[in-house]
RNA sequence: GGCGACAUGGCCGAGUGGCUAGGCAGAGGUCUGCAAAACCUCGUACGGCGGUUCGAAUCCGCCUGUCGCCUCCA
């Protein structure tokens, strides 16, 4: 009955799901290394991903969904000599490395409740599983695909006969890869380091059968993966860039440990460009989410706002490139204000039939409101691998005709199944809206009622032809960003 | 150098071998004291050159361009 369609990277083609146990999907994402603060990029990744686990539920899964802290410092070079990311920006910042850690963790969570990402069931610290990643290592060496040379533990890579197959690599390529380190204690140059020899000065160090030492990069997550989620998992998500070489070495990791197909379904969602360049700290155009959603910036002329945000990643498909632009980011803003006008409208016109059984409206039974074929399109579009850009663009096409009818107080006779569909579908699959959201601003202070004096007295002049009276109130809230609009039922006000 | 993706109307952005995506902007109109907002109407696009086909933006080849990965990165 489902025909929930995903494209596997693993296979490159959209494959129709089907869990390992019936009702049940098991989600690992790549999760952040928190030594930054959370910028677009994040936002593109989480955003794409937080679709994935909201549809899942919609369509009545228990999803279990898993996303990793990284919080070991992994080195900024692959060589021997290079350094750890999470000790430069504690020395950069004088803090601990736990506090570093600690300190962007929290602002990665905060970004993402700005951005209505739902937080993972499970979200475990790299440090926090020190433990299971030696565990997995020694198995490794134990059924001979790892190997320890001075204190260094390394996967090898030759004993994967299918190495390379997520990314379509080959070992041959590797090995004549002109960018790849040829260090000296490597059997194969595409080895790759399980377990790293601590030097003296080196902060984040554990114990370990091999010596004081610390994690390689890819080993956490195959082994929290498969902790939390089991030796196959459904789903497993992240960016692009992640695809080679972690997600290759998680794979390596698992299925040399387990003998059993990690993944059943690879996900990858594309890169952030901004105005059209990618994004980076070199390039000094790497914009933070908090910087957005101030606009404490130099390259952004005021803030935006996460729902915007939002709205605009949704526009385009997960594994398409979004380009970032305020041009873009403004029509996608006048869009999204326009969606959710109507959809308040909707909300509007059943909270006044539910309330005052006498009604201001009435129904339009010139024309039917086909809910159903609203259902069944938004289930097709999203049901094609999340297409979330087709979905709205759908949304708008089957409301868009009844903006005009509700405005004048006439509504559908289903309106009522139409307005909690709707709800539902925008408040907890896509996200983009709450009912009430937008007019519970300032509930502290009588300020609605202030403003409908402030229209009454306004009212009153037009009445007698007041004109400059009506138009000094109006143009001072103007100065106030407050608009006031004058319709046929009296004039109302916006924020903004 | 190797691997891979993408090139759509002013902008953003979906897309199935044949039928209007959608949004924003723009133009005209309705409404209005003026304005704003809102609503209605309007664009027939698919990088270039070949090929397959009755028919291709959609399939194949070549070319050009952009981007990503191959090194930490969502």
């Amino acid at each position: 009955m489902q025909n929930l369609q995903i494209f596997n990277t693993l296979t490159r083609k959209k494959e129709p799901f089907t869990p390992i146990k019936e009702g049940f999907a098991g989600i690992y994402v790549c999760g952040p290394t928190v030594y930054g603060d959370p910028h677009l990029g994040h936002a593109k990744s989480y955003v794409s991903f937080d679709i994935v686990v909201r549809y899942f539920r919609y369509l009545g899964y228990r999803v279990r969904y898993v996303q990793n802290i990284t919080d070991v410092g992994h080195l900024t070079d692959d060589a021997d000599d290079g350094e750890d990311k999470m000790a430069k920006q504690s020395r950069l910042e004088r803090l601990e490395p736990m506090e570093i850690a600690e300190k962007y963790t929290y602002r990665y969570f905060r970004d993402m409740d700005r951005l209505n990402v739902l937080r993972p069931d499970i979200s475990p610290r790299a440090t926090g599983h020190v433990p299971e990643q030696i565990a997995m290592i020694k198995k490794l060496i134990e059924r001979g695909r790892a190997y320890e040379v001075n204190g260094n533990v390394y996967y090898d890579v030759t004993s994967q006969p299918d190495y390379g197959k997520l990314s379509g690599r080959s070992l041959d390529e590797a090995e004549s890869g002109s960018r790849i380190e040829q260090s000296s204690d490597k059997k194969h140059p595409a080895d790759f380091a399980l377990w790293k020899r601590a030097n003296e000065s080196h902060l984040m160090r554990w114990d370990s059968p091999w010596g004081e030492g610390f994690p390689g990069w890819h080993i956490e997550c195959s082994a929290m993966a498969t902790k939390y989620l089991g030796k196959t998992i459904d789903i497993h998500g992240g960016g692009l860039e992640n695809q080679f070489p972690h997600h290759e070495c998680e794979i390596a990791q698992c299925e040399g440990a387990h003998d059993e197909p990690f993944v059943r379904y690879w996900m990858h969602n594309n890169m952030v460009t901004l105005n059209g360049q990618k994004m980076g700290k070199s390039l000094g155009n790497a914009i933070s989410l908090d910087e957005f959603f101030t606009g404490q910036h130099k390259l952004l002329s005021r803030p935006w706002s996460p729902d915007v945000i939002r709205f605009f990643l949704l526009q385009s498909h997960y594994r398409s490139t979004t380009d970032f632009s305020e041009s873009a980011l403004e029509s996608a803003e006048n869009g999204f204000r326009n969606l959710t006008e109507i959809l308040d409208l909707l909300h509007k016109t059943v909270l006044d039939q539910r309330g005052s059984g006498n009604t201001s409206g009435n129904v339009d039974d010139t024309q039917e409101f086909d809910l159903q074929k609203l259902k069944e399109g938004l289930h097709e579009r999203m049901n094609d691998d999340f297409n979330t850009a087709k979905a709205i663009g759908f949304l708008f096409e089957q409301l868009r005709p009844w903006k005009a009818r509700l405005q004048d107080g006439n509504f559908p006779a289903n309106v009522e199944e139409l307005s909690d569909f709707v709800t539902v579908f925008c408040r907890d699959v896509l996200t983009i809206w709450a009912p009430g959201e937008s007019d519970s601003g300032q509930n502290e202070l009588p300020f609605d009622e202030v403003m409908q004096i402030l229209l009454d007295i306004r009212q009153q002049a037009r009445k007698n032809k007041d004109w400059s009276t009506a138009d000094m109130i109006r143009d001072r809230l103007t100065e106030l960003d407050i608009s006031i609009e004058d319709g046929p039922g009296g004039s109302i006000y916006k924020l903004r």
